[in-house]
DNA sequence: CGAGCGATTGAACCAGGTCAAACGGGGTGG
DNA sequence: CCACCCCGTTTGACCTGGTTCAATCGCTCG
């Protein structure tokens, strides 16, 4: 699964094997060509282009979602992707075609996160912020429980609140313990911290 | 296309004809059996069932979307329906099959409905309302342009205000003359009123 | 008629937005 | 190596748009 730049992805030949991106890599551009993807670890961002030509946040796609099932039809990117979080892709679909049941359990999946979503633009702050942090807790259970934080900007974006305020929610986390208050690296390198559970949906 | 209610839904047997639904009344709840459909007209409301069993809203489907057809994979709903203005479902697929193309088309439109539905939860009060009130306009053109408003609770719930909110928005917009002033009648009845486009989006 | 419910409006409050300043680390150029 | 800048983050102080609470109205239905 070798590391690629965003400019990789522009392949006129169907990919066959995983593509990893860091967090805040370009996948595809909006209105771009190229082939689906399946979500196999991180999440990916969505966003679309308004009537006025501006870029805003559309949804999430995580493991076992589809990136991009569209272009089977259109032949064109509805959205740009890019990675929220580290994350790994893989062809779709992969040496079994498109059956019904396949594309019958992506529709419910796409369902199934756009109503996740919508429910972390309701409520308050502090909650908004302790859901979109379990949202992304990596799927498969480890110990210490590690969560790759993306930029403020994103969380800011994706949960419609202010850096600022997202700022000082995760202050909030660390003061209470529910978050590690180790800053840490920036840039593209991995950002994982501890996470505990317990005192995150307390909060 | 006979008016039914709810409990008309509960049908054995796979429907052959377009079902017309009130605005307010349940379509089907989460977690029962039945059929999937395909709205003609109309706008459909979906909540989901929390963690902690509150429903909360999830999503809309508007004129082409396809409603529960998760039912086709694990035979039950995932959502509960309601109809947030009268519409006319009808059963899907119909005599065509589901072929790989027509559900990929559902697939990309749900994914535009979840874009539509996150925009309306960004931004301040007024750009929301008017956004919904766009959302509800119908398809299909009409002079004079009318729209079948839901009840505020729901235009609350849908865009993450109060009742409050919205009534002092719609206010708004009537004084500004984007909504016709005259109040319209409660209950089941058709509550159109006329909606100057131009206005809307200038508010 | 009275109960009930959705809608409307007013008044007070406050959660979050806005603005501003400062920090810190990484990268770059001298 | 250091100086400088850039950019994401943090924190404080203030302000406001929206929430909250409460009262009222109008319509429907029993």
């Amino acid at each position: 699964m070798p590391l690629t730049d965003s400019a990789t992805v522009m392949i006129a030949a169907e990919p066959t094997m995983p593509l990893c991106f860091l967090r805040g890599q370009r996948i595809h551009e909006a209105g771009a060509m190229g082939f689906p993807w399946r979500v196999s670890r991180g999440v990916v961002r969505f966003d679309t282009t308004e009537i006025d030509g501006e870029l805003s946040f559309a949804g999430l796609a995580m493991e076992g979602d589809l990136v991009g099932a569209e272009v089977l039809m259109f032949g064109r990117f509805a959205h740009r992707a890019t990675a929220l979080t580290s994350c790994q892709l893989e062809p779709w679909p992969g040496r079994m075609g498109q059956d019904r049941d396949s594309l019958l359990q992506a529709l419910a999946r796409a369902e199934q996160r756009a109503a996740d979503v919508v429910a972390l633009r309701s409520g308050q702050a502090m909650a908004r912020v302790c859901r979109l942090i379990e949202l992304l807790l990596p799927r498969a259970a480890t110990t210490p429980l590690k969560a790759e934080l993306p930029p403020l900007r994103d969380m800011a974006e994706i949960t419609a609140l202010t850096v600022e305020t997202v700022s000082r929610m995760l202050s909030g986390l660390r003061r209470q313990g529910a978050l590690e208050p180790d800053r840490e690296r920036r840039g593209n390198g991995s950002k994982s911290c501890r996470v505990s559970r317990e005192l995150l949906v307390a909060a």
